[in-house]
DNA sequence: CAACCTGTGTCAGAATGCTGACATGGGTCG
DNA sequence: CGACCCATGTCAGCATTCTGACACAGGTTG
């Protein structure tokens, strides 16, 4: 009731949605990483390293959703503990592919379980195939909004 | 490729996806936001209190998704700026209702048109059928998250 | 080859948000 | 009424992330 049509409806906006099942999702996943000492970019980071190893410190941030900055703050501080390898000198070009070591993937196969757990009780009452509709809605919300990026960048 | 089954993939993860909508929506916001001096939490605020005058600290807090402590700060930035006004006393309990001034609603009103921009652009090439699709499988990934909170998940 | 542009790793400072803690007001029972 | 519990507003300290800046490696182009 009230600025219908004008402006954004906080009761039927799909922003707004998002942003509130994005907030709920975090705070599930800090729930159940929070007992492992475990942070949820700290869990992507690892989670990143076993699907895809050797990224380099760059390509882990942008995967995370974080700054290279923030995600060398991390990776520091995984290696100094661990969890991580880094070469001390880049094979090629600053690039430093860094790995999980054995101690990051025992640590990180105790956070999937409880992160998986998170996942499925998200997915709870939807059936096959409304998950893929929400994939496919997702993937379309993204498209739409990276590719008309800055109204001025390119052309 | 590898871990199929075996935990979360990245790749097909509805979790993933949904923190990188998140991410790419927060980021278009802030893009848009910018130019008018202006943060995503703080644009929240005015957008809570105009639609629902007189809100509270703790509920401001809670409908922007950050801590009570976190809100206050923002509140008495707003409040020296002229943006809102809280009256100096509770009119019960401890409770501070707050509202909008002339120049924060002049201030909205730029910041509504910037984000709906943003929306609008989300859902480029959606149909309705799809927007309220999204509308329903976001509404049930919240609620699934949400009562299955405590630790133990019922039974 | 030299000039440029892009991407990277890294250091430092600043902003933002969070956790912990306290006093207080209101409601509910006993 | 008194004891309790819960929610609120607020202060302080801490953690995390970001923005800004710099040097450097590789590719492209003249």
């Amino acid at each position: 009731m009230g600025r219908e049509g004008v402006g954004v409806n906080l009761e039927t906006s799909l922003g707004y949605l998002l942003k509130e099942a994005s907030s709920v999702l975090r705070s599930a996943m800090e729930e159940v990483l929070r007992p492992l000492g475990m942070s949820v970019t700290h869990y992507s980071c690892l989670e990143l390293l076993a699907q895809r190893p050797g990224l380099s410190n760059s390509e882990l941030a942008r995967g995370a959703f974080v700054t290279r900055q923030s995600m060398n703050v991390l990776l520091q501080a995984l290696e100094r503990d661990g969890y991580v390898t880094r070469p001390a000198e880049a094979p090629v070009g600053k690039v430093l592919p860094t790995r999980l070591t054995p101690r990051g993937r025992r640590s990180l196969e105790k956070a999937t379980v409880a992160v998986r757990s998170v996942e499925l009780r998200m997915l709870a009452g939807m059936t096959g195939t409304e998950q893929s509709e929400a994939f496919r809605i997702l993937r379309r919300m993204i498209h739409s909004l990276r590719d008309g990026n800055a109204e001025t960048t390119r052309s």
